[in-house]
RNA sequence: CGGGGAGUAGCGCAGCCCGGUUAGCGCACAGCGUUUGGGACGCUGGGGUCGGAGGUUCAAAUCCUCUCUCCCCGACCA
């Protein structure tokens, strides 16, 4: 490609907007374009790189048995009611009526039609197992699009489903496709890590999320030091040591004014935080077995702990939590930031209680009334429970659930995920095959997605120096960047940098070739911004040797080539640049 | 939805507090000339509903009211 021809404008500085690295050298490198928050429109550069990762896609989506089709993204309302997710889903889902006034939803995910599809063409045992791939756009009205391609909108999705007669035969192949997402990332230059995750929305039986490690990210990663354990902080667990048992003692009132948080209550009874009870109000909306009622949730965590409400909203089996206000704080019988289980009105309220908080005698706990508390009170003898069970979040220094380790907290960007969706989509749209002996069950299916664009801010973020973008050799929208740094007049130099745009084209390479009318600090500037793996400078002073200058943008090692043999002597480098790529996929993949 | 910040030329910004000719600067863009291996220089030029709508005033980018948009933190996140 000529840069003389190409739709390309860099920008010296980075529009305001843009805090991220990977925004930021998008932006500049005019690889993208915003045309609304959350929207965003591909340039032809940014384009290559796009299509880069989709054919890595659909090479890993192929080897796994994947078939590529394609599904509409405007879709009928009926697809969602009948998985519910119609109702279950907020505002995300982005719903339209068409001209006759039926409901219509853009599609955030495909389950639904992908269910549908199987119900209406799969019958027998005979054909399954299926697994289809799609690589399509994707609509999520998101409430606050962030960091450029990290949290957008529209976005292109590849997502895989695949479908099974029976669990044992996903579980089988299952570990194919975990293998298939190390390998896509990896080819992309991204070290993942897979952790369990919450199912959410989708529901289902299990789920991993691939993380690209980064402060950048908007998921928080429980690790162990000791062992391989990690997870999601929203479900990760992790070993409370409860403290010794002791004779529970009569409890007592104790006046405290202004002590409405546990810290200042814990220094006022010079006490410890994890020798108080913390109360917190929410409001849950049930879920629709529970007939989507309100219910005023009442949460007990020790005060040395966070309330996790993931964890929260699955043990309820709750569609939505939202804090209780201070005048349904109230009306349960219960005082804001002097909270206690203790005489609250059971009748109105769910009292659901950390399961450290049981084993933890004589805390301290509010008296719901203003500036008093009671010392020890217990869980069992002095309030009731409805539900005991782990509610609160692992901290940098808990305890390994495993191996009892030391945990930290980091940082990460979900690039993938998988779900084991078990029958939940096949039983309500539908999809049943029949077995050997005629009898019929529901087709056990699972989702695989992966998120192009976040997968390039990714890779961004991991290679960029101030200069600009330092692309693997495997997604970067050219191979190699020939910079011609002649002057209008000197032909001589010209003639020998179009012969090698020629030459390197015809041997396959994939060549950008900055023939503009450009000074050479504008051509190497762009160049190092563009971060094209390997630049070759045809110059009047490496010429007058005989030699053209390489330049490997991420090492910025630099080598004189013949100029008559540059086809050759890049050879090696190319196969350098592959290498370390190769290195990274060679890798044993983690259970 | 709560909190914070910002909208002035394609990009980066000044001007606003304290209202007053044709609204400025750098980069980018066009023409001419000189330059030509790490973001050149000179001259000339084009480009603006000052986010929008109301209002105050002799006069509004500037003051007041409403509103839209974008960014950041939080909530949310299939």
């Amino acid at each position: 490609m000529r840069m003389s021809k190409l739709f390309f404008h860099s920008l010296r500085e980075a529009p305001a907007e843009a805090e991220l690295v990977s925004h930021q050298l998008m932006l500049r490198a005019g690889l993208i374009r915003q045309v609304t928050s959350g929207i965003f429109e591909y340039l032809p550069l940014g384009m290559r790189v796009k299509h880069k990762i989709e054919r890595l896609l659909r090479e890993e989506m192929d080897r796994v048995d994947g078939q590529e089709m394609v599904m509409p993204v405007a879709l009928p309302a009926e697809l969602w009611r009948k998985s519910g997710r119609w109702y279950a889903v907020g505002d995300d889902l982005m719903r339209m009526k068409d001209r006759t006034g039926r409901d219509m939803c853009l599609a955030m995910t495909h389950e639904e039609v992908m269910a549908d599809l199987v119900a209406r063409s799969v019958n027998s045992y005979r054909h399954l197992p299926i697994v289809m791939y799609q690589i399509q756009t994707k609509f999520r009205d998101e409430p606050r699009p962030r960091g450029g391609m990290l949290r957008v909108r529209e976005f292109t999705m590849k997502d895989a489903y695949s479908f099974h007669v029976d669990q044992a035969d996903l579980d089988d192949y299952y570990p194919r496709m975990y293998e298939a997402y190390f390998r896509v990332f990896r080819r992309a230059g991204l070290d993942v890590v897979a952790i369990e995750s919450d199912m959410g929305i989708m529901g289902g039986t299990m789920a991993h999320e691939f993380m690209a490690m980064s402060d950048i990210g908007e998921d928080t990663i429980v690790q162990c030091r000791g062992c391989t354990y990690r997870a999601n902080r929203q479900v990760a667990s992790f070993r409370k040591d409860p403290p010794p048992a002791a004779e529970p003692l009569p409890m007592e009132e104790v006046h405290t004014p202004g002590t409405d948080t546990i810290a200042a209550l814990a220094d006022m009874l010079d006490t410890d935080t994890a020798q108080t009870a913390k109360a917190l109000f929410l409001v849950a909306l049930l879920s629709e077995q529970d007939q989507n009622r309100e219910q005023f949730v009442f949460c007990v965590v020790r005060g040395d702990m966070e309330l996790n409400e993931t964890k929260l909203t699955n043990a309820i089996n709750a569609v939505h939590l939202r804090p209780a206000t201070e005048a349904e704080i109230r009306v349960v019988g219960a005082e804001p930031g002097f909270g206690s289980p203790v005489g609250v009105d059971r009748g109105q309220v769910m009292v659901v209680v950390d399961d450290l908080v049981c084993e933890s005698p004589n805390l301290v706990a509010g008296a719901n009334r203003p500036d008093w508390h009671y010392r020890n009170v217990n869980c069992g003898r002095d309030y009731g429970a409805d539900l005991v069970t782990d509610i609160v979040n692992a901290d940098n220094g808990h305890a390994c659930p495993v191996c009892g380790g030391e945990l930290y907290l980091q940082r990460g960007v979900e690039v993938g995920n998988t779900f084991k969706l078990g029958t939940k989509y096949s039983e309500s749209l539908g999809a049943y095959y029949q077995d050997e002996k005629g009898d019929s069950h529901p087709i056990v299916m699972a989702s695989y997605g992966i998120g192009v664009g976040r997968l390039i801010a990714c890779i961004i973020e991991n290679f960029n120096d101030e200069d600009g973008i330092q692309w693997p050799l495997s997604v970067a929208p050219y191979q190699v960047h020939l910079v011609c740094l002649a002057p209008a007049g000197q032909t001589e130099v010209w003639d020998k940098a179009e012969a090698l745009y020629g030459e390197l084209s015809e041997a396959g390479l994939e060549v950008l070739y900055d023939d503009r009318q450009e000074r050479a600090g504008v051509k190497f500037n762009d160049a190092d911004l563009v971060g094209i793996p390997l630049q070759i400078a045809v110059g009047r002073r490496g010429l007058a040797q005989g030699k053209v200058e390489l330049k490997l943008r991420r090492s910025s090692e630099r080598h004189m080539l013949d100029a008559d043999n540059v086809c050759g002597e890049l050879n090696p480098h190319l196969q350098a640049e592959q290498a370390w790529l190769d290195d990274l996929l060679a890798l044993p993949v983690p259970d």
